[in-house]
DNA sequence: GAAAATATATTTACAGTGTAAACTTAACGG
DNA sequence: CCGTTAAGTTTACACTGTAAATATATTTTC
């Protein structure tokens, strides 16, 4: 099972092939055959490993999220970001610029949501985890109760989500530099942290 | 030039048409095809219009960056909401909602963004003015020297965006009974809205 | 180890797509 | 009116995803 067949183990390469045209050439470079061509194989053979096109978009979008996270990890463990929740934002943000491509495949409209994966979803979720907790932390300084803890969670994810989605899309620039690059993010975050902080009860 | 010549006017019936597909049968179902069939013209009418598959889309996207600034426009003369910046948030976020096809066009990446035509940028510009006034004001009742006001109306942008967008992908979801809904937009919303009342001078 | 069964890959074929080119028809300006 | 131009049709083509039939290698079974 290791290294089985005839051509090498396709399926892995398919999808490694499949993200190096992604950045090189887009979303619209990424055909079928030409993808079959990138890993030395006839245009029909990815058939044998998926279904159809969108079910190797789907694994290449799972592959994704297990990344996201990875980077997400990273940046709790390595950034000098002083919230937990900024850290876990700049990971989150880095992904992103890192990966327009396929982040913009992760969470756009290509895949139709009829398809959904049980295994993407649960990928999903678990790159939601950590923000989850964060918020949760972040929360319990100041109120123990938990009160809107769904809510403040959900905000929190669409302020890093919007964010991400807005620079990718060019609707938002940054400073190229990193360290400047990672200030103006701070700075445009932290009017949330300052709310979840001095948030008291609401109804 | 108003009702000139042989068929009617196309162009606005494609775009009509166009966005009727896109509500009832989604990006895969808008085919140059299936337009022109829709607006009972030949196959390749359309190209006396739009130079390619691509412009139509633009204009679509345009078209629709203008609904977009006429939804926020009207929520903000009848929403109940207490403050603007809520106010425009509802109806960012119901236009979203109820053009999920659409929106998703106007961000999305089937435009390559090579082709960003001038026009959609500038109807993008447009809709965001509102945002970036009622940010404006609301800090000015804290902050009158306006300190970090690029950055947080980026900030106020990601977070309405990043709801919408999240929503209409289904990774969040909403009660649907309106009232219900608009509850719980708003107490997602509210962390940042209480940071920037809350805000002073930070470096 | 040879034969049968299975997994993997190729070839061929086809309907659907965007779009270019040549042609046809209607509208308008002199 | 008649020619020029704008609007629309027909035909053709390269490219796409994918089904079907076929071929080859790998694994299993005895």
């Amino acid at each position: 099972m290791k290294s089985p067949y005839h051509h090498g183990n396709l399926k892995e390469a398919l999808l490694i092939e499949a993200e190096k045209i992604l950045v090189n050439e887009g979303m619209k470079g990424l055909t079928l055959r030409a993808l079959a061509k990138a890993a030395g194989v006839s245009a029909t053979a990815p058939y044998n490993h998926f279904n159809n096109k969108d079910a190797l978009l789907e694994a290449l979008a799972t592959e994704g999220f297990i990344q996201l996270r990875k980077y997400i990890d990273e940046s709790l463990r390595s950034s000098s970001a002083e919230l937990k929740a900024e850290r876990i934002a700049l990971g989150y943000i880095n992904y992103a610029l890192e990966h327009r491509q396929l982040f913009r495949l992760m969470f756009g409209n290509e895949l139709s949501q009829m398809t959904a994966s049980t295994e993407r979803e649960t990928a999903g979720r678990l790159s939601f985890e950590p923000i989850q907790h964060a918020v949760g932390e972040a929360l319990q300084q100041t109120n123990p109760h938990q009160l809107n803890h769904h809510a403040t969670t959900q905000g929190a994810w669409s302020l890093v989500h919007g964010l991400a989605t807005l620079i990718i899309d060019d609707k938002i620039d940054l400073p190229a530099e990193p360290a400047l690059r990672q200030a103006e993010i701070l700075k445009v975050i932290r009017p949330f942290s300052l709310g979840v902080y001095s948030q008291t009860e609401t109804s």
